[in-house]
DNA sequence: TAGATTGTTAATCGATTAACAATC
DNA sequence: TAGATTGTTAATCGATTAACAATC
């Protein structure tokens, strides 16, 4: 439990599994489990879970296993979905919209607090409690308000200056849907998602179950 | 280039990721590339990409390096983004909605073909070109039509359930946005998509690095 | 106590990186 | 030919799995 050692993204990438499944045990109003049980429903090893879990310290009991609860409100905290973020918008086309009205985002703890666009007749529309504002205005919002997370979802030829301009304005963590990747210096953190990536997966590993029938 | 080779999850999903990289260089009219000047615009190692490559065949040529347009035609093959896909989306809430009107799906060869939800309000309700359907119509639809694709897009309660439906009726390949994963025997392809695990891990990376400042 | 299951060390496996001979 | 860069083997690194002593 050592916090100086540092934590691989390959165990970080699983914690929101974890929270999941254990939110689900939670839910289903079991109180314990043990890292077999938990890897049976997850299709993981028992052993990948407790390493997994020892990163952050000892949650479970010898002979007993975890208590669903504890460890629930421990990843959760690990998490920070504890805490609450404050996240502005910025493109509120097709994605842009969808993420918008995604009602699972603030019950994580991720609160969308301003929508900007370009497109003049954008401006002004209503997406769920929040108004599209031109683009002009985001300089004057993130000097005023605290942001912790902008997410981008603009064209290609958009992205590259626009996260210049949230990264200039002291903005530290990207959440970024538009085609291009971003790449920024160490101090700012960015997660790149490309929703097709995926289904061009699914669609290649479709390709090849169905070859090896033949 | 043995094709009984079986080549790794970790090699595939860097796929797309290089079509993606290797299109704009196209777009750019940039008509070689070595993988060193590849490796610096995609933030990894030159020994990964011709590693990965070679996973498929020898694409390059030494001392010269890769034709743009042949690698990307390669790559696009491989994944096979040349032939099209027939999908169908099941649940047409927030996220199926979204995804319905995702342009992308069939400039990537995915066609929507048709959308089914339970809810009475939403049947005959348009989306793009396409009339959700009952989804009483849905194993009608299913003998009578192509498909090869599933998506998806429905709460928790109802997940299991229609994965079974989807499966039984023949289905090999799921595109999952549902909030609970799936998983089938191996002949069932599945990509579990969560959007908001991806938002976690940011928040978890941002708190870290803000940790590491103070 | 006996049984169960963790925490943790050691072994294995796989993926990434480095190096370099082959060759365009 | 000389220079460049691949394809490929070997070395390294990291992640996963196995094993078991510790302990509830």
């Amino acid at each position: 439990m050592d916090s100086s050692k540092k934590i691989s993204q390959a165990v970080i990438r699983r914690l929101p599994r974890y929270y999941r499944y254990l939110k689900d045990l939670y839910r289903e109003g079991i109180s314990r489990v043990s890292s077999k049980e938990l890897s049976e429903r997850m299709h993981i090893t028992a052993s990948q879970i407790r390493q997994d879990l020892n990163c952050f310290g000892g949650f479970g009991q010898q002979g007993y296993g975890y208590s669903v609860e504890a460890l629930f409100k421990e990843i959760e905290s690990i998490l920070g979905l504890d805490t609450r973020y404050k996240l502005i918008l910025i493109g509120a086309g097709n994605i842009g919209s969808a993420l918008a009205k995604y009602e699972n985002l603030s019950t994580r703890g991720f609160d969308l607090c301003a929508i900007f666009d370009v497109k003049e007749e954008l401006i002004g529309k209503q997406l769920n409690d929040l108004m599209v504002q031109h683009i002009d205005n985001l300089k004057n919002y993130v000097m005023n308000n605290e942001v912790d997370i902008a997410i981008l979802a603009v064209p290609h030829s958009a992205t590259a200056k626009l996260a210049e301009l949230v990264v200039g304005l002291g903005i530290k963590a990207i959440w970024n849907y538009s085609p291009s990747d971003l790449h920024f210096s160490h101090d700012v953190v960015i997660e790149n998602v490309h929703l097709v990536d995926s289904l061009m997966v699914l669609g290649y590993n479709l390709k090849e179950k169905l070859k090896s029938i033949d």
